[in-house]
DNA sequence: TGCCAGGCTTCAC
DNA sequence: GTGAAGCATGGC
């Protein structure tokens, strides 16, 4: 079963690499795929670059019950691309290069635990050590076709498995809190989803959490509570602020949708420091 | 090889 | 409330 639709503003190859997943990846032996898993859900994509035309591997009922929400389709990121200041230079450039990105409604415990590893941490080594927590600890599945994947760990799995040595480093002893906090139900992450929530009470209830602090919460808020006025301020980030807005991004400007401009402007800082490396090995 | 990474906790002040 | 040290470890 396959599914093949038209789309606007949606690249799954800026998604993949816009750092706000760590599970998409390139498929090893067909051409311009990517595996996706969300839950106990598995999907692969197939996108020629720049065409619109997208392929869904799931059945239709799938696509429209679990991806559609999870690739945010019903949002109108023309609109979002459409308020950047004119005068903002850096921002449109931006917006120009990523196009194609969607903040994507992730699974908020495994938004929680992902973006706990990923601090002080590089991209890299977070895909890995997900990847092998994954493989280790989560439910694992096989397709029609023989392909394995595994889902992310419950908390409950991650409290049975061993933490230390799969690459976590510092980060095991906030994870393995967390997991035993979920499992007893002393933290809950899922009455945060209630809109009746505002930002800063959900902000405030994730920094109390041990290893989470203002840009990881915010982190969580953007990718696993789809709540899109967020902006996680990490290295590149307060880079991109310092050098082209004096120290204070205009979040009031773009009320309601900030952590999109935010979401441009840090995949196009990632873009162009693998330009800069590659400029420098030659 | 040394510096850096989608930062946080802890402690001093 | 602010500032600085310490943190594990792989990527480059």
């Amino acid at each position: 079963m396959e599914n093949k639709i038209e789309l606007n503003n949606f690249d799954i190859e800026q998604i993949a690499n816009s750092g706000q997943c760590f599970r998409i990846k390139r498929h090893p032996e067909k051409e311009n795929t990517w595996k996706c898993v969300t839950k106990a859900h598995y999907c692969e994509v197939t996108q020629v670059p720049g065409e619109k035309e997208v392929v869904f591997s799931c059945d239709p009922d799938d696509l429209k019950r679990v991806w559609w929400k999870y690739f945010d389709l019903d949002g109108n990121y023309q609109k979002y691309i459409n308020a950047v200041d004119e005068e903002d230079e850096f921002l449109r450039v931006a917006v120009s290069e990523g196009s194609g990105i969607r903040i994507l409604k992730q699974d908020a415990w495994e938004a929680t635990v992902s973006f706990m590893i990923s601090q002080n941490n590089n991209i890299p080594r977070i895909k890995k050590t997900i990847e092998l927590m994954c493989v280790l600890y989560g439910t694992r599945h096989e397709e029609e076709d023989g392909t394995i994947w595994a889902e992310f760990p419950t908390a409950t799995q991650l409290c049975r498995g061993n933490l230390e040595n799969i690459g976590l480093g510092y980060r095991d002893k906030y994870i393995k809190m967390l997991a035993e906090n979920v499992k007893n139900r002393e933290i809950s992450l899922r009455w945060m989803e209630n809109k009746d929530v505002t930002d800063s009470e959900a902000e405030n209830y994730l920094k109390s959490i041990y290893g989470i602090g203002p840009k990881v919460a915010n982190c969580i808020m953007l990718f696993g509570l789809h709540r899109l006025d967020s902006v996680p301020k990490d290295t590149w980030m307060n880079k991109a602020i310092a050098e082209h807005y004096n120290g204070k991004f205009p979040t009031k400007r773009y009320e309601g949708f900030s952590g999109v401009m935010q979401q441009y402007i840090f995949y196009y800082m990632q873009q162009h420091k693998q330009i800069e490396e590659e400029k420098n090995r030659g």
